[in-house]
DNA sequence: AACTATTGATAACA
DNA sequence: TTGTTATCAATAGTT
């Protein structure tokens, strides 16, 4: 989509090839997750390199539970009914503990303000518990930075009042003084 | 990305959320073909609508064959995964679910701080869909509140300023004039 | 649904 | 890989 348009086939060069597919991978997840957080869609991602290495994502954390769900629709479960009953249960209860995750998730997501462009769900407790730090400093910086601008322009308004309220003093003194200056006016 | 930058956040509008998510869902589709065939990659992508609709798309022709792969890959034991240890792979599942519910609820209790009076984690789901709803129109409310009143005085001062310049032009033109009636002066 | 002004993604290059 | 830039593609707001 740059410096010449593409071929829709497959890239024979390997190293572009392999550029491409770095950079394309990126902007396919990127583009799913901003699908999911605009719309609140559920969305998991495949992406298997020719070389069978394997890279994904699941909006809602949980790429498992996504499949569950897809193959309920589908119902394309591969037959095997002797497990049924104890497998229903727990497959039950993934389910339950899914949608607890994604109710957790929109909350937690809700209160982070929608600012994270990293992907949560790959962060360790360490990394989370720095940016749950930041956070924090990052909207109290970007609200005192708005407050900052909004103050600045009430105080400039502020004394271009003042201003001009002190002209009109000294006019309308001007005046008076001329009238007074001249009593037949 | 037009006409506009668009916030990364939920889509309040429904039309607007609706119309982009059609929008967005077959741009997405569009790009998972294009790596596919560009890079040779197999693909999948799954999308749930917040109404539970399901659109998909597998670039090898069949999800299942897919996902299998995926699982595989996940999965300690290759050969086994859809049949034999199905209950012992979803009891994982179970387990790592409850994890992830820890964590959130860790850092949702963070994000909160220690204003919050309730306990959270004795809140059933509806209550904390209820909080999460009754938190955004509180914050929201806030905010458009805050505007107006600021957005009122700086309007006020901008009325102010209007008006003491016109007083101040015809005070000047005053001036001027009994300069002029007066040449000795 | 169709139309564009813009933003966003990215191919080629370094 | 990572970054930059010239271009092309996706799409937000509107009709």
């Amino acid at each position: 989509m740059a410096r010449g348009k593409v071929q829709m086939r497959k890239i024979e060069n390997p190293v572009h090839r392999q550029v491409t597919f770095c950079k394309r991978r990126m902007g396919l997840l990127k583009k799913a997750k901003e699908l999911s957080v605009l719309c609140d869609a559920a969305i998991g991602v495949i992406v298997i390199s020719p070389h069978g290495k394997i890279y994904d994502l699941a909006t809602n954390g949980n790429m498992q539970g996504l499949i569950e769900r897809y193959r309920r629709t589908y119902s394309e479960r591969p037959g095997e009914s002797s497990n049924h009953n104890k497998t229903q249960i727990i497959k039950q209860e993934v389910l339950a503990l899914t949608r607890e995750i994604d109710l957790l998730q929109k909350g937690f997501r809700y209160m982070h303000g929608e600012n994270v462009e990293n992907d949560i769900n790959h962060m360790n407790l360490d990394e989370l518990q720095t940016l749950e730090n930041n956070l924090e400093m990052w909207v109290n910086s970007i609200r005192s930075q708005k407050m900052q601008i909004i103050s600045r322009e009430i105080e400039m308004l502020r004394n271009k009042e003042a201003m001009l309220q002190a002209v009109n003093g000294v006019l309308q003194e001007r005046v008076l003084q001329i009238c007074m200056s001249f009593p037949f006016f």
